[in-house]
DNA sequence: AGGGCGCGATTTTTT
DNA sequence: ATCGCGCCCT
């Protein structure tokens, strides 16, 4: 912050330190920006974005990729910090849902309908096991779970099933492994999807590609539209996404301007697929472009222990961008390491540590993270926190949309929607069960691929015997009946009658046990979250004002979202989550534990140089999440696969100097009361959703006002005509209680208030959409 | 059509 | 140990 100019610059120029400051305003041309962790990553991202507003670029010639949802809104929230609500107009989100986006509009050039659907990966093994049935292969052999990855890989390589044909190294593959047909399921998979009218996730980046790959002037239209792109996590992409990237900005007489942001010692995808060359090369790449490289050097979030240690550990990978990472943080403690005898005292130590630090530092159980290499390490961590009454939450395992009766009711959401999505109904022609068993299911199935058609569309041709053709047309009504409850009417509405009449609440209402219970409660949960997703009237920061309450509309919204993306943040607890979860958070303490070979690293990299530099990456990133205090540990013995086995440390540990360590023991005298309330969750295995209804895709923020003096009550509430609110109004919101009018912009349906709420303690001023609001004018 | 039993696998995971 | 899947029996 030495520039003497510094006075002239805007405010959030001078928040930066001189790196990050050229990293901002270098607009023009591409730039490399190489971000060690805790270096103000996604702070220069952000400032640039609002730089490039500020600098008078329209925001929707920006175009922002990420990997996840939440990357992508904490960039926007940021974003609308510097430059307000223009945010909102720049294109920023995943790759996935920003080509979901562009394919929806562009279908009709590639074939597909604009209501798309999008197939998961269960539903990817799904029509793969229909299609190894039909083909008559051995399952065994034919294992869908290597097809998918397969197949996927294939995908992420731009390798479509006609080029696959053409590769003989990759059919050698097939036939060594015993799996010569495998391009023909390829083959059959992709037609499948196409005639579904469905894409799986690697379809929305492939056919991102070939649109603009076969379509010159489509391909233009992006060119021209998106002047300037930045990616985040670029050592996460994976060829194909840099493949599009490339499309986008690499031709002759390009502007050029792409900024990347990454960091090669971060990339722990590649086993799905992302390739650190990408980012290794990418100089080389733009070189003719005059490309410029930044170096955030600069850690602010950690002490020189833990920075030193995890330098000295990276050193022992090859292959990488040569920097020196350095912290701001003075040298603060030791990094301290637990040598248990047996995995349970493992446990028990971590927790013991936990406690201890707590008292002497006087931290909050949310500033610690117990990380593990694999999930299954969890449950150990758990039972000695819940013995010492230490809430903590779980992150991993089974999500929300994940469970078979919210994916039930999805299914017939679905097919309400598009009906030729033959894994939706496949999951539920019988389910509640009415009659149309395996036999008549494959009949189906036979049929209709005999006659190229989906199996909604062989339906009404199966000839299945008179009592079961009836069965077949009753469900074709009931479908029908769907379709148009979906066409007609909102989201909630059409679900909740779909819902009630396919006789799935009733099935799950019929089940009495607390497992059924709490089935039951899921579905009514989703249904809350789609009568949120129709009645929100709150616009969110970055959000484009949307008047779509479809249907169709709630289904593409949850299609790309997790309920990671919405986890709360309220509570005090310990967080407990697999390193790769860890990526891109921080702790004032960390524990990463398991350290041993076979585990940390994985018994699965051992054999491959490539594969343990991952490993180590993969510490390198769990090291780095630690504030103040780090704790690295592993036990002697540990119960592995039901049997307890003997190990050794990780060969990590000694590449770490000693002079970071302090071995010493940490007993010294130490307070075994209790702290903190006991509100763990309900099982050993549960995940953050426990009991969370999923909040909309749309919208996010229902945290409950508090009640105070002036608040709505829903029995005499009567909303006002939204064409008559206008700025300066008191209003009353049927959720927020009293406000006043701040203004009003938009026009038509579109039209937003923005609206003071005194009575809320965060977020008081709202965005809120006039079409949906439910607002009462007092005054 | 559904329940029960036995066998095999079991890193990491956004979208 | 634990869970999911597939097969077989009722």
């Amino acid at each position: 912050m030495s520039d003497l100019k510094i006075h002239d610059q805007p405010a959030y120029l001078q928040q930066l330190n001189e790196v990050q400051r050229q990293a901002v305003t270098t607009t023009e041309g591409p730039v490399l920006v190489v971000a060690g962790p805790g270096s103000g990553k996604t702070r220069v991202l952000t400032f640039r974005i609002a730089h490039l507003i500020q600098q008078g670029v329209p925001p929707w010639e920006i175009l922002a990729l990420t990997f996840t949802n939440k990357a992508a809104r904490e960039m926007k929230e940021r974003i609308e910090r510097v430059v307000g609500e223009r945010a909102s107009r720049v294109w920023a989100g995943t790759f996935h849902s920003i080509f979901a986006r562009i394919l929806r509009i562009e279908a009709d050039k590639i074939g597909y309908p604009s209501d798309f659907t999008i197939y998961d990966t269960d539903d990817t093994k799904s029509v793969l096991g229909a299609i190894i049935t039909e083909m008559g292969l051995n399952k065994d052999q034919y294992n869908v779970n290597f097809l998918r990855n397969r197949i996927s890989s294939a995908k992420s390589n731009l390798i479509t099933p006609k080029l696959y044909r053409t590769r003989n190294d990759l059919l050698d593959e097939d036939h060594m492994a015993q799996r010569p047909r495998t391009v023909e399921v390829y083959e059959k998979y992709m037609a499948r999807c196409k005639r579904s009218g469905a894409m799986d996730f690697d379809d929305l980046l492939l056919r991102m590609f070939e649109l603009l790959q076969n379509h010159p002037d489509v391909c233009d239209k992006y060119r021209q539209r998106f002047r300037y792109l930045l990616v985040d996590e670029f050592q996460d992409t994976n060829f194909l996404q840099y493949a599009i990237v490339r499309k986008l900005v690499h031709y002759p007489g390009s502007p050029c301007n792409i900024c990347v942001v990454g960091d090669d010692a971060q990339s722990i995808y590649g086993f799905r697929g992302a390739t650190i060359r990408n980012i290794l090369e990418f100089e080389s790449d733009f070189k003719n472009f005059g490309i410029k490289v930044f170096k955030l050097e600069a850690n602010y979030r950690s002490t020189e222990h833990i920075v030193q240690a995890a330098n000295e550990l990276i050193a022992h990978n090859t292959r990488q961008i040569p920097k020196t990472i350095y912290s701001q943080k003075g040298p603060g403690e030791r990094i301290k390491l637990i040598r248990a005898m047996t995995d349970s005292e493992e446990g028990r130590r971590v927790a013991d540590t936990i406690l201890e630090l707590k008292n002497r530092h006087h931290l909050r159980n949310s500033d610690f993270a117990i990380l593990y290499r694999t999930n299954a390490q969890s449950r150990i961590f758990e039972e000695h926190l819940r013995h010492y009454n230490i809430p903590y939450r779980v992150f991993g395992g089974m999500s929300f949309y994940q469970r078979k009766e919210i994916k039930d009711l999805i299914a017939y959401l679905r097919l309400a929607v598009n009906p030729r999505d033959d894994e939706a109904l496949r999951r539920i022609i019988n389910y509640p069960r009415r009659g149309i068993g395996n036999t008549t299911l494959d009949k189906l199935g036979n049929l209709a691929s005999q006659l190229d058609l989906t199996m909604w569309e062989a339906l009404p041709r199966l000839d299945a015997g008179t009592r079961t053709n009836t069965l077949l047309q009753e469900f074709r009504h009931l479908i029908e009946s769907f379709q148009q409850k979906a066409a007609q009417t909102d989201a909630y509405t059409a679900a909740s009658y779909i819902a009630q009449h396919s006789g799935l609440l009733k099935e799950l209402g019929a089940d009495k046990t607390p497992e059924g219970l709490q089935r039951f409660e899921n579905v009514t949960g989703l249904l809350d979250g789609i009568k949120a997703f129709v009645e929100n009237d709150v616009l969110e920061t970055g959000q484009e004002a949307s008047t779509d309450r479809s249907l169709a509309a709630y289904l593409q919204n949850i299609a790309l979202v997790t309920d990671l993306d919405q986890a709360d943040d309220d509570g005090d607890y310990v967080t407990l989550m697999s390193v790769h979860s860890a990526k891109g958070l921080e702790f004032k303490s960390v524990f990463v534990t398991g350290l041993e070979e076979q585990l940390f690293p994985s018994y699965l990299s051992l054999d491959s140089p490539e594969a343990i530099d991952e490993e180590r990456r993969l510490l390198y990133v769990a090291i780095t999440r630690a504030e103040q205090f780090l704790t690295l540990s592993f036990a002697h013995s540990r119960y592995r696969y039901g049997q307890q086995r003997m190990c050794e440390p990780s060969r990590f540990l000694s590449e770490i100097a000693p002079e970071h360590l302090d071995q010493t023991s940490p007993h010294g005298s130490l307070s075994r009361a209790p702290f903190g309330r006991f509100e763990n969750r309900m099982g050993p295995r549960s995940t953050q959703t426990q009991s969370a209804p999923p909040r909309s895709g749309v919208s996010g923020n229902f945290k409950k006002p508090r009640q105070q003096t002036l608040r709505a009550d829903p029995a005499t509430f009567k909303p006002s005509p939204p064409e008559a609110i206008q700025p300066g109004m008191k209003v009353l919101h049927l959720q927020f209680g009293e406000g006043k009018v701040l203004k009003v912009d938009g026009a038509r349906d579109k039209r937003v208030a923005t609206v003071f709420f005194p009575d809320l303690d965060t977020d008081q001023e709202k965005r809120i959409m006039l079409k949906f609001a439910k607002m009462q004018i007092i005054s």
